[in-house]
DNA sequence: TTGAAAGCGCTAACAA
DNA sequence: TTGTTAGCGCTTTCAA
């Protein structure tokens, strides 16, 4: 007969009578050490290590109100794109979180499904709030006319951005971000540097200040180098078959010699269209994509690809959520990140 | 001045006040709603609404002991591969815990760092065991050798395996997995159907039920169609360069007409070689890879893979959880799921 | 420096 | 059908 029924885990009590002392010193003992007379600390200690001791995570969260748990939102994963970055972003942050002592919580709902409501988006956050699930949240998709972190202020919930609050430019939320326009602007310099002339973009057609951000970096990098701009710039839908068709229009008739692209997606429809012509990515025409996905790293020839420092990202997204929950000054200042450009065969040669 | 201290939830106990019932009652009418009267309970119901009560979590775990939190460990992110398994895996499993009433908690180590112990490999579930912060693990990396499931098994914590105990037939946890076999075979009688008569299989060297499961399937599928595998058999790391130069070597010495990979990773690296050689995949030479990565989805022309019903994984692997947590008769056998083919121009025309 | 008492918010067991 | 009592394991007073 298998016995199933695990033995509980110790408590407090356990080792204090194995300690031969009170609840409260073993408490202390591992919240307050300083407290104790050396030689009682270290009875109190080899007793945890024996009992193999960890305090209730429920009962110290009920008692201190503090879960040490950051609530994420996956947004629904995005197949036939290279975006990426999402995955990357949550290892960085997993791993960001425990060297703080915080889990990550993963919950989901949000765009993604039809018939999304702003009542939708936000329930998630609203029910993890209202049972003190969380201590916080991490919030990734600030794009325009979100409601999230106008709501969750409002609210007075915790939280920290991956994203600047573009539209609202009075918002007082701490975040971190990434400066796009200097990413794609290293892109640009890159290609100038091969001695391209004539400088493409390709961006996306909806309303984003992440798309406007970027194309910033071209148009002002190209500026700086003497390129010409005029007529090389086009707005499509972020999927590899608009890219593909943006990147052959550009080429017949913008006789553009250099591709730069809003996402990796947009720069593997370039690729696509480079194929479909027997042109070689890098020789005849450079692609420069953003975000440095697998994709990027793998294609034949390689992408050229605008990575952002996710690791950094989520060191410093966490650094600020612990200053948010002891409640320290903000300067309201928020931390931009400088991306790097990772150099491959589509602008090679 | 701003107020930015949110005024605390509401408790049971507001609740109760405003509906003019006990505290128990309100806890009843949200577990055991059967027991009031329905007046009672209209009335309760209306509070709770306008108060918005939830629960609190902590004090219902701590009272109840199950925190309605699965553990999930995050193996390090492997990049310059075609691998995203992991990723579309996870999104799965959060839609499907949620519809469960659970929450993922997410937790990283092991593998991936220089000199990872056996030790280091469970630390994060023994820590979450004892603190009695998540109800029951999914653990995903059943390869051999790995101590895990063993470990968990001999501490009586309940999980289930993504993977079946290929290396412990005695095994008796509950498991879902996907017929890698089946899945490989379907590559092969597709490329059977398009005519091909030398069908090459590029496998993982490195010792792997995995591998050899997939392996399987190409050597029963290409004998059951009277074609040759002598010689048409190799195998490598898992790396794009592994691939290409596998693939190499099984055009130049073996006359291989189609490669079948034990990954999108190998079969990227097979299309490389057909990029090297200005060959053309589905024409020339077919590819077919596995785990329909965004790789696969995205490369220019397209390649086409394995897909793993992951979806359908997550949901199992949830249902079984909830089983287990029921303690229901277990019958020992498994689910094992079939993949199906994403078929695109690696092997079209 | 250590210990005793109280209570976080909830639900299981029992009583009315 | 509803209410009362007790206690899950911890930490925060406060007293010794």
């Amino acid at each position: 007969m298998r016995d199933d029924t695990p033995a509980p885990p110790p408590t407090l009590a356990d080792v204090a009578e194995r300690a031969g002392v009170s609840r409260q010193t073993v408490s202390n003992a591992i919240n307050n050490p300083d407290l104790l007379r050396p030689e009682t600390l270290v009875r109190v200690q080899a007793a945890i290590l024996e009992l193999g001791y960890r305090p209730n995570r429920a009962a110290r969260h009920l008692r201190t109100r503090a879960s040490h748990l950051i609530g994420l939102r996956l947004s629904p994963a995005q197949e036939f794109t290279a975006n990426a970055a999402m995955d990357r972003f949550v290892h960085a942050l997993v791993e960001a979180s425990r060297e703080a002592g915080y889990h990550l919580l993963l919950f989901s709902g949000g765009p993604g499904k039809p018939d999304t409501t702003a009542a939708d988006l936000v329930r998630g956050y609203d029910d993890l709030l209202r049972s003190t699930a969380v201590d916080a949240f991490i919030v990734t998709d600030t794009y325009l006319g979100n409601p999230q972190t106008r709501w969750l202020t409002d609210r007075h919930a915790p939280f920290v951005a991956f994203g600047r609050p573009w539209a609202e430019p009075d918002a007082t939320h701490r975040w971190v971000d990434v400066d796009g326009a200097a990413g794609v602007a290293l892109g640009v310099e890159h290609l100038v540097e091969r001695g391209h002339e004539r400088i493409a973009w390709i961006g996306w057609d909806h309303q984003s200040f992440i798309s406007d951000d970027r194309r910033t970096g071209w148009a002002r990098a190209t500026a700086a180098a003497g390129r010409p701009v005029d007529g090389l710039e086009v707005a499509v839908p972020d999927t590899v078959d608009a890219g593909r068709s943006a990147s052959a229009a550009l080429l017949d008739r913008a006789g553009a010699t250099a591709l730069v692209c809003a996402s990796d997606t947009l720069a593997i429809g370039a690729l696509h269209t480079l194929a479909d012509r027997g042109l070689r990515p890098g020789r005849d025409v450079a692609v420069v994509g953003f975000d440095d996905s697998q994709v990027a790293q793998v294609v034949p020839g390689g992408l050229t690809s605008v990575r952002q420092p996710l690791e950094q990202v989520a060191v410093a997204l966490v650094r600020a959520l612990e200053a948010l929950l002891a409640r320290e000054e903000y300067d309201g200042q928020g931390v931009l990140l400088t991306p790097t450009l990772a150099v491959r065969g589509s602008t090679g040669g």
